[in-house]
DNA sequence: ATTTATAATCGTAATATTGCAATATAAAGA
DNA sequence: TCTTTATATTGCAATATTACGATTATAAAT
């Protein structure tokens, strides 16, 4: 298989889990700690700093980009990215939300 | 490969990646708040409120545990599986410690 | 026009993950 | 003891992910 059994899930909790997913990778959490701490933009920057090759990192941001974490605009011929604060800023919500209403007791 | 370059992120980023990972599947979502719906304990109930097979959930079940999200503990010839709150919180907090550094601008 | 810079995409190898059947283990009850 | 119940583990097949080199596409600079 290999293969996540979606069909039996809500649409609920598999967006939150490729939320989570996307999220659930060193990479992916080092871009958006650089994105934002560059004030400015960055491009190829990441490909530097991080140490993968830009092959990877442009996957990476891909992916990013999919659940809408990040948006890239066309800047002459290059790539600038930033994060979507509105996104940004809804994921955390409903993360927040998943941990406060899963809290709760047993045995 | 397939194989994450651990080695060239910090031990916080790959940290709060795995944890990411862990959420990251629907399967484990549904277990957390099902756990969570049940003020007592549950045990294999899982297998038929999820609809994956036995083998399957138990393996969901040891990856939850392995970052220290839920208690295991043997009663009877049952095991008697409970939300780590401690953990449960601190990990809540961790996540809402980057979602918030994380918040700026570019471009 | 040609070259250079930037980034996406393709193809592919290596490894990881998901899911299950089968089996193992261990306690409870007959 | 023998059977039943509950769960973990093993082994395996199918698929997904990670990473990279090579290629492609585009715009800027010369």
């Amino acid at each position: 298989m290999g293969t996540t059994k979606a069909q039996i899930f809500s649409e609920r909790q598999n967006e939150l889990a490729i939320a989570f997913k996307v999220l659930g990778h060193p990479a992916r959490v080092a871009i958006l700690e650089y994105v934002s701490r560059q004030n400015a933009c960055i491009c190829n920057d990441l490909v530097e700093e991080i140490g993968l090759a830009q092959a990877t990192i442009s996957q990476h941001l891909k992916e990013l980009k999919s659940i809408g974490l990040l948006n890239g605009e066309v800047e002459g011929k290059r790539m600038c990215y930033d994060i979507n604060l509105e996104k940004w800023t809804k994921l955390q919500k409903e993360l927040n939300t998943f941990f406060n209403t899963t809290k709760s007791n047993c045995c």
